[in-house]
DNA sequence: GAGCACTGC
């Protein structure tokens, strides 16, 4: 460098460098980022003009001051603040990570939040992304080694990180985005980070919130002394969002929610219209409401009603369908017959909330409900639960109507009931979810003690029990709580532990290739389409891919066939199935085919189709065995073995008659307790391939417990007439069940160097916790 | 004879 011409980064010291220095370096002609420092673009002056507006960039002074002398920083600002772009910019300057070797990471929920960061941020510095600037999310990495300082990320990505390096060492700060959401990878970052920052006192970490309740965030990150993380607030600048409420409860929210939308459409001004409802089935009855209420109101007075298009907005619709909402409000009717001006409604569940945003929208309508995910340890069974929202999404809900003009939100509850009905956060997510891999993963990172290890919010404790009890059942750790090298495996395969056991298993019966498939489809979302309108075709179209000795079999028979018709484009409309949910299933392999190779793991495919589908069958069972159900009764009734839950075989099943024994991937609680895909078994399979669990000292006395034993004794007589044939096993044989004392036991047992106290105050809440 | 809120690795 030239000493005599002054330099950006001139007298800029890592960690104090001041708000009037950045500025300086914004304002320098040229870029300190790049090397040999670039002259900045028009484009980049341009976008700093508007950075400039952003309300966070009038703090920068405090902002610099507050993280330049402390280590957590809990930051609070709506969106709209341009915290997301600016902050990790901010941090840029502060770190000088670009000169240290070290990396700025900043945390997102979502990939695509993280890739429209990364891209945007690449563009203001005036980088190229990928380059300085990049983003990392599951199935691309966009950043280069020994280049990229500020990496957009998604947390669950940075949480795998930590799997490979705990004290992630490649980091000098750490940015949690969106951290009022809660999210599971989020949730378990804040207790590793909150660890982590008293082994290196040089990272430094900063909690990004959206809502009022950063205090749990400010004390959760609390000094030992007591002293409190500091916060800082960015005073957002959104529109005003006028808020009404109903006088009286509204007894059936989606009539209401009808009625508010013509109301709106009758009496307020242009602007579109945004009604959050909670599911398919019921967004697309209440747009076909609208649109008929509409039509009759034009037919009684045409002159005073504008024309009215409904867009039903939800995951499981095709792309090309999501894009309708970005479709033009409709014009007024006219000349000849002249009326006001048309309205757009976008009828949408949840993902209008967070994920994707629609431009243009000026009232919001929110019936105050949407469906929430609910986990049962004890019946370990994970189902979705209309629920009313919290006041966090009620606020984020009214927040996207003052996106471009101020607007208006009517909710349709009281103002009573919302602050004495509505909780203030969304139910954290590590409450309601199995928790089988995030146990796994702790263990792996070498977090032993579940109990004291400081969660934001601990999860119960049967949840914990439940997720010890699988992977030790599994063999992913041991009777003593340690992870084994099966669970270390385990827990290297982003899949669900009984999957990625299964994958492991396979190649011992030579079907590893189909079992990749099938543990593939079986990782994405329902493949199946079956639109309200074609409910017969679709049902054609599925037969004819349906293998009857199970629905395992099916998934691999559509990926099968998915492939051989890759170049016809139409092929997954035309069959009914998701196109991009196999695409996503084809990228999902890809992948674990890669770890698959890592691990030795070899890719077997049989040439006999019969001896092919036993030996997938037989695979299942060494993932699913605590999945299986015998048959009860005669009218297609299964009984789970242990849980003895009543469940029978979900509508969608494609297997034939009612098979003695089933595995099934999953148990949902809708209508009635249902067991979907599902596969026969042979009883024989679950006694040698999974002795342990299908010790019959373990199961209670019935039916089930009747028919295993009379096989088993036919098994021992057969075995005792072939003197040479040795009793296989896969799993090992000590293992027994656990009660909850044994696991209050284990939980013991890894925390060496506790205090007896502290530690017997853990257990007894833990009991007490467990009793409630 | 029925349903799948939404993410993430």
């Amino acid at each position: 460098m030239d000493s005599s011409t002054p330099q950006p980064l001139d007298g800029f010291l890592p960690r104090q460098v001041t708000g009037a220095q950045v500025r300086k370096a914004l304002e320098h002609d040229l870029n300190a980022f790049t090397d040999p420092p670039t002259i900045r673009t028009a484009r980049c002056k341009e976008l700093l003009a508007s950075r400039r507006e952003l309300p966070v960039y009038a703090q920068m002074d405090d902002f610099f001051t507050v993280f330049n002398e402390n280590q957590i920083v809990i930051l609070v600002g709506d969106t709209g603040t341009g915290k997301t772009t600016q902050i990790p910019q901010f941090v840029a300057y502060s770190d000088l990570a670009h000169l240290t070797g070290k990396m700025i990471a900043c945390t997102q929920p979502r990939r695509v939040a993280a890739i429209s960061a990364a891209k945007r941020v690449a563009e203001e510095m005036d980088v190229q992304l990928g380059h300085q600037v990049g983003y990392s999310i599951r199935f691309e990495d966009m950043t280069k080694r020994g280049t990229t300082f500020l990496k957009y990320m998604t947390d669950g990505m940075l949480l795998r990180e930590a799997m490979d390096d705990p004290d992630l060492q490649r980091y000098s700060t750490i940015i949690l985005d969106e951290a009022h959401e809660r999210t599971l990878a989020t949730d378990i970052l804040m207790s590793l980070l909150k660890a982590l920052t008293k082994r290196r006192a040089e990272l430094k970490i900063i909690i990004m919130s959206a809502t009022l309740d950063a205090v749990k965030f400010q004390k959760f990150f609390s000094l030992p002394l007591g002293t409190k993380a500091p916060l800082f607030e960015v005073i957002g600048r959104t529109h005003p969002v006028e808020i009404f409420y109903t006088q009286d409860p509204e007894p059936d929210y989606v009539e209401a929610a009808i009625r508010t939308v013509l109301m709106i459409h009758r009496a307020e001004l242009p602007g579109d219209i945004l009604l959050f409802l909670t599911g398919e089935e019921e967004i697309e009855v209440v747009c076909r409401k609208i649109e008929l209420e509409v039509d009759d109101l034009i037919k009684q007075d045409p002159s005073s009603v504008g024309p009215i298009v409904c867009i039903p907005l939800y995951s499981s619709l095709p792309a090309k369908q999501q894009q309708r909402i970005f479709d033009p409000t409709p014009a007024a009717r006219g000349p000849d017959h002249p009326s006001p001006p048309g309205r757009k409604v976008v009828v949408s569940t949840n993902i209008a909330e967070t994920s994707l945003t629609i431009d243009g929208i000026v009232y919001v309508v929110d019936p105050g409900f949407s469906k929430q995910k609910v986990y049962n340890p004890r019946i370990r069974v994970e189902s979705l639960l209309v629920s009313p929202i919290s006041r966090s999404s009620a606020q984020q809900r009214a927040g996207r109507a003052g996106r471009t003009r101020p607007g208006k939100c009517f909710r349709l509850y009281t103002e009573r009931d919302f602050w004495s009905q509505l909780e203030e956060q969304t139910y954290p997510e590590i409450l309601r979810s199995n928790l089988s891999s995030t146990v796994l993963q702790l263990v792996k990172l070498g977090i032993k003690d579940l109990v004291r290890f400081e969660y934001l919010d601990m999860p119960a404790p049967e949840s914990l029990m439940r997720a010890l009890e699988l992977l030790n059942f599994l063999e992913a750790i041991d009777d003593n709580g340690d992870l084994t090298p099966l669970g270390s495996k385990i827990a290297e395969l982003p899949l669900d532990p009984q999957l990625a056991k299964l994958l492991i298993v396979s190649p011992e019966f030579k079907c590893s290739n189909e079992i990749l498939t099938i543990v593939s489809m079986l990782s994405v979302p329902n493949i199946w389409v079956r639109p309200a309108d074609q409910k017969n075709q679709a049902d054609a179209a599925k037969a004819l891919f349906t293998v009857p000795d199970g629905d395992h079999l099916t998934l691999l028979n559509v990926y099968v066939q998915y492939v051989l018709n890759k170049s016809n484009e139409d092929w997954p409309r035309t069959n009914f199935v998701s196109g991009r949910a196999l695409a996503e299933a084809e990228r999902v392999r890809a992948q674990l085919q890669r770890l698959m190779k890592r691990f030795e793991l070899e890719l077997i495919s049989m040439t006999d189709e019969k001896e092919l589908h036993q030996s997938i069958r037989q695979a299942l069972v060494c993932g699913f065995f605590m999945q299986v159900a015998h048959r009860e009764g005669e009218k297609g009734c299964y009984l789970t073995v242990k849980d003895n839950q009543v469940v029978t075989l979900h509508p969608s099943s494609g297997l034939k008659a009612n098979p003695e024994w089933v595995v099934f991937n999953e148990f949902i609680l809708t209508a009635k307790p249902y067991i979907r895909t599902v596969s026969e078994v042979r009883p024989e399979w679950l006694l040698e391939l999974a002795p342990s669990y299908f010790d019959l000292s373990s199961i209670p006395d019935g039916e089930t417990k009747r028919r295993l034993q009379s096989v088993m004794n036919e098994v021992q007589q057969s075995r005792r007439s072939d003197a040479n044939r040795e009793a296989s096993s896969h799993t090992s044989s000590s293992t027994t069940l656990f009660t909850l004392d044994d696991v209050v036991a284990m939980l013991t047992q890894m925390s060496t160097s506790t205090p007896a106290s502290t530690l017997e105050d853990a257990i007894e809440r833990l009991k007490e916790m467990s009793t409630r």
